[in-house]
DNA sequence: CAGCCCACATGGGTGCGCATG
DNA sequence: CATGCGCACCCATGCGGGCTG
């Protein structure tokens, strides 16, 4: 019975070390009910299209069985939408025991709580989820270079694109695979053009058409014209490889091939992204403040011999515009509910020439606790952990008011209703007034 | 029809455990 | 023994689209 995986994933929530939890999670994956339950839980392309459940006095004696698990199905498929699935939800919660409908909403908010996720099952387990992956970048720092010269290319700012050319057709993919993009068949006709590929294989790069927002809102929607967007592509690797996560050629060999297949000015809907021999760091910089000039988003740092690897690398390293502002705090708001939050100070208002912007970023978890305590005048526990025991020391409350205070907040970029991207709290600056803490 | 909710795109962080140099 | 990588888990805005009232 799941009665039984639920006390699994119960005591793994309990288990501290990450090398100990891997070990029990290797055990667990020879039940074939244990990753039944991992696998709705976890699987990224397994939605409930519902995230706030109905409040369920739930007294009754129903086992999570395999009728709980057609209801996940039902939602799963869009088979009950709307209210059909706001009822159906509701009864099943209102049939199960406590425990199972413990189980059933941790399945349908895809959160187990209990400190382990898709990558180490599938570590324990592999395939168990299924994932989709494509190469991404790190913060640029200097002492990350091992090997002079290095490529230096333009960062352009819309939807990552994955496409997979098949003998049976072209499709177009998000970073992780979750959205398929379609009405670009101008840009499937150039591909093909391009080359009778002798094997299947895969572009990488970015879909652009004009603004960030513009890109989203095109790329999103079912129908419409979309011969504005094109691709610029970046990468280039073979399906097998793709599939097998890493390729067998060099960033070099890679990029000439795909510089044959697209010589600029050949294609209208299908380009190469622009790029740059770099011999120091100067050199990179340069090149990053010349794109910043000519409105790009930023650069892109690769080293010439590395191969493509599915996964956040430390060979790709980003260099991107940063602004920083100060502003008032209008406000505090708490942490998610059920979060590790759920008791402390989530982010802070603040007023952004009149637009309110939340912060919850940058803020580390100490100060999360110190400033909620203040804000409620309770204590809060505030717990650290040094070689595997648990120090917990209450802060009381000090009268600090936060209100009114000016930060200084770094973000990427304002957008177009005047709020910010990605912003996050860098410090306080009680040395500042408003009227003068409108500056970069 | 407007308004709410969901899912997903772009990301930004902190903190812990443990492998690595 | 110090550094830093991988993972888990926080946080933002804005979009299309489905559904409700």
């Amino acid at each position: 019975m799941y009665d039984k995986v639920k006390a699994d994933i119960d005591s793994l929530a309990a288990i501290k070390g990450s090398k100990a939890k891997q070990d029990a999670l290797a055990e667990l994956t020879s039940c074939e009910k244990f990753n039944t339950i991992v696998n709705l839980a976890l699987d990224p392309f397994k939605t409930y299209g519902i995230n706030k459940l109905p409040k369920v006095e739930h007294r009754s004696e129903k086992q999570f069985d395999e009728s709980t698990i057609y209801v996940l199905n039902q939602l799963r498929r869009r088979e009950w939408t709307g209210r059909l699935a706001a009822t159906g939800v509701k009864a099943e919660l209102a049939a199960l025991t406590p425990e199972g409908a413990e189980l059933f909403t941790k399945i349908i908010k895809k959160d187990l709580k209990a400190g382990f996720t898709a990558k180490s099952v599938n570590k324990a387990r592999p395939g168990l989820v299924p994932a989709f992956e494509c190469m991404l970048s790190h913060k640029y720092e200097e002492k990350r270079i091992k090997q002079w010269p290095v490529a230096v290319e333009e960062k352009y700012d819309g939807v990552r694109c994955i496409v997979i050319v098949k003998r049976d057709g072209v499709r177009f993919f998000s970073r992780n695979g979750k959205t398929e993009f379609t009405g670009l068949e101008h840009i499937a006709e150039e591909l093909l053009k391009a080359s009778d590929y002798t094997s299947e294989v895969v572009f990488d790069g970015e879909l652009v058409s004009g603004s960030f927002n513009d890109t989203v809102s095109e790329t999103r929607k079912k129908d419409g014209d979309k011969s504005n967007t094109h691709l610029v592509a970046f990468d280039f690797l073979t399906f097998e490889e793709f599939q097998a996560g890493v390729s067998n050629q060099s960033y070099s060999s890679r990029r000439g091939v795909l510089c044959g297949l697209f010589p600029s000015g050949k294609f209208e809907s299908v380009k190469v992204s622009s790029v740059k021999l770099c011999h120091t760091h100067k050199e990179v910089l340069d090149t990053y403040f010349n794109i910043l000039e000519r409105e790009g988003e930023g650069v892109i740092v690769k080293p010439l011999d590395g191969l493509y690897e599915c996964k956040r690398s430390y060979q790709w390293l980003k260099v991107k515009e940063q602004q920083t502002i100060d502003v008032p705090i209008t406000g505090l708001f708490q942490g998610d509910s059920d979060g590790k939050y759920h008791d402390r100070l989530g982010g802070f208002l603040v007023d952004v020439e009149g637009v309110e912007c939340r912060i919850g970023g940058g803020l580390t978890d100490q100060m999360r606790a110190q400033v909620w305590a203040d804000h409620t005048g309770d204590s809060v526990d505030y717990s650290v952990i040094t070689d595997g025991e648990v120090n917990t020391q209450t802060l009381e409350p000090t009268d600090t008011s936060y209100e009114g205070r000016v930060i200084e907040v770094e973000f990427h970029q304002k957008t177009p209703d005047g709020s910010l991207r990605h912003p996050r709290f860098v410090r306080f600056r009680d040395d500042k007034d408003i009227e003068d803490g409108t500056g970069v």
